[in-house]
DNA sequence: CCACATTCTGACACCGGTGTCATAATGTGG
DNA sequence: CCACATTATGACACCGGTGTCAGAATGTGG
């Protein structure tokens, strides 16, 4: 019964003396065979450690049960760090796939001009979710490239011009929203913003406009001084708020684009003396698990991550399908520690 | 020149007027092909957004420039968090992956019972990479069975009995004994443990055991009492640290198997009003992200992801090419910081 | 001009499954 | 006992590439 390489469907039908389309069938539990022939095909199957080849199947179904996932890295973070959050997203990503019977292939890119997304034209996949801050106004031209080839793609964060479809994303905008009326509420109107307040990020820029508007609001209006850009990493977050502070800007309040960019703002806080939340109080955005871990920790905007990764599953999935999808926003969710 | 579908082979040799061995041929750069005629395949390739089918390719070369990676999940974990040490593995393996040309398929294993390996019986990769701190001794009867299948693989942390060359680690026993003598340099030699001195965690009982080791090497014994068990999550370091305070058992240092629990560690002494590192120093293991994030930031031992990944990789590559392949230990690092 | 090497190309089997079609075996009703 | 439906199976084409082999076209030397 041992044999050299791997058995085939044939070596079953072989065995369990039935023709290989049988063995076929039966081990997809088709209701075309007997019952008696299944159960011994199983059996054999299983004492040969038989696996159907994915390949062989692939080819012959033009479809793979895999997805792909890209990532987009903010090309001047460096090789070992990757943004926790979208870390985050990578295992809810993982395991929504699983429990869709679905493979995932990970890919990370670096380069925002020429990414690989040929896995869909290759058959290595059915899908793409796409994933990254990413400055997405670079990559329109390329995403529509995708969707003239009939790519089946979703996005996270950023939006695909006239395809709302294709997107899912946080709200952004309400996460301003809740983070200007936790700060009003507490009395604290002087407001500085670190990130990137420019169409560049579109989601660091939507935050900034709920929170901007909610001052507005209640008559209360930002300077655009207190504004520091900041790419999503703790120490650009960092190096923004010691240049806010250089420059004698006062404040008694910050919101931080992002979780990593508060900690390195708290840090450049704390470095200058500045107590949190006495002095200042900050509010980030994501809640990473080590928003938790700081001290003080960190008082944040949470995106639910786990719900995010489902929806983007199961849109993609529903898009492949061919059918409709809906744009999917996620409500954000203000955590209150101690900043 | 548009098409129904996606453009074959057959399309290409269609149009550039060969035959389809002549297009295989061509797009594989083969010298058996004129240059002229190469020339004409790839440009009517690249117009037609040509790409070679990857289930067909790899049904007839059976092999498939894919690795597959099991991530092993402590069960008590949570959904959402995964071990950020791990994520940080992850990141450098997929890296290694793609600079080698390979693909990878990511997949979380739950279960330490029947989790999933059939990614290279299924012809779906051609190797595998396990990564976990996994309780491993539950697992030996399963690598041994994949070993009796000719699985190729290779392990992160566990050893495989019998075949040191399918792992690759840190030298945690070397890792335990930099922090052992950086403590003993500090003149804090009442020291306490927290983490698993068992050998259900391969990893942490190697640290214990280079620490205790080099501490008895100067004539100083370790109480038994001060070893707090916990696995690798801040919560679970806050709960043991604070029952050994509970317990009024005093130290004036902490090693901690993991910056995980040594971040939750210290959250547990800060509250208890234990100046860290005045009244105890603490060391940590890992040197993840955060621990420069936290504050008063963590003193820890490095393991090198980057290296590690690239490591796991290529000695998977080479044990699938039927080459030779040295057990690895990796070299840690002591990074001194503030605790 | 023929023998022979060299360069290039096409025909074809093959990888290991899946889906369709034909057909054998059995059951059912008139 | 025959017409017909039902059930179970095998034969075979097919998915889209790759590798082998045969042979055409051209060049080279004697």
């Amino acid at each position: 019964m041992k044999h050299k390489g791997k058995a085939t469907s044939f070596d079953i039908a072989h065995y369990a003396g039935v023709s290989q389309s049988t063995v076929s069938r039966a081990l997809r539990n088709s209701p075309l065979v007997n019952e008696e022939t299944r159960r011994k095909v199983h059996e054999m199957a299983a004492k040969l450690n038989y696996k159907v080849d994915k390949n062989a199947s692939n080819l012959r179904t033009q479809q793979s049960s895999t997805l792909a996932l890209l990532l987009f890295e903010d090309p001047t973070t460096d090789e070992s760090q990757i943004n926790p959050f979208f870390l985050s997203m990578l295992g809810s990503i993982t395991r929504a796939c699983s429990k869709e019977g679905y493979d995932l292939l990970v890919s990370f890119q670096s380069s925002s001009q020429d990414w690989r997304a040929d896995y869909e034209d290759s058959h290595r996949a059915d899908g793409i979710i796409l994933l990254g801050y990413g400055d997405y106004l670079d990559y329109q031209s390329r995403l529509q490239q995708l969707l003239d080839q009939d790519t089946k793609f979703v996005c996270w964060g950023a939006k695909v011009d006239g395809r709302e479809d294709l997107s899912v994303s946080c709200d952004n905008y309400g996460g301003g929203q809740l983070a200007a009326k936790y700060l009003i509420e507490h009395k604290r109107t002087d407001c500085a913003f670190i990130g990137d307040a420019s169409e560049h990020s579109p989601e660091f820029f939507a935050r900034y406009e709920g929170f901007k508007n909610t001052f507005e609001q209640h008559n209360i209006t930002l300077s655009e001084r207190k504004i520091a850009n900041a790419i999503s990493t703790e120490d650009s977050g960092y190096h923004a708020t010691k240049s806010l502070i250089a420059n004698n800007i006062s404040f008694n309040a910050l919101f931080a684009a992002s979780d990593l960019i508060a900690i390195g703002a708290i840090r450049a806080l704390q470095e200058a003396g500045i107590l949190v939340p006495n002095d200042v109080r900050v509010v980030g955005f994501d809640n990473i698990p080590a928003a938790s871990y700081v001290s003080p920790s960190l008082t944040t905007i949470e995106q639910n991550t786990t719900l995010a990764g489902q929806m983007l599953v199961s849109n993609l999935l529903n898009l492949i399908k061919g059918e409709k999808v809906e744009c999917t926003l996620l409500p954000p969710n203000l955590i209150v520690r101690n900043t």
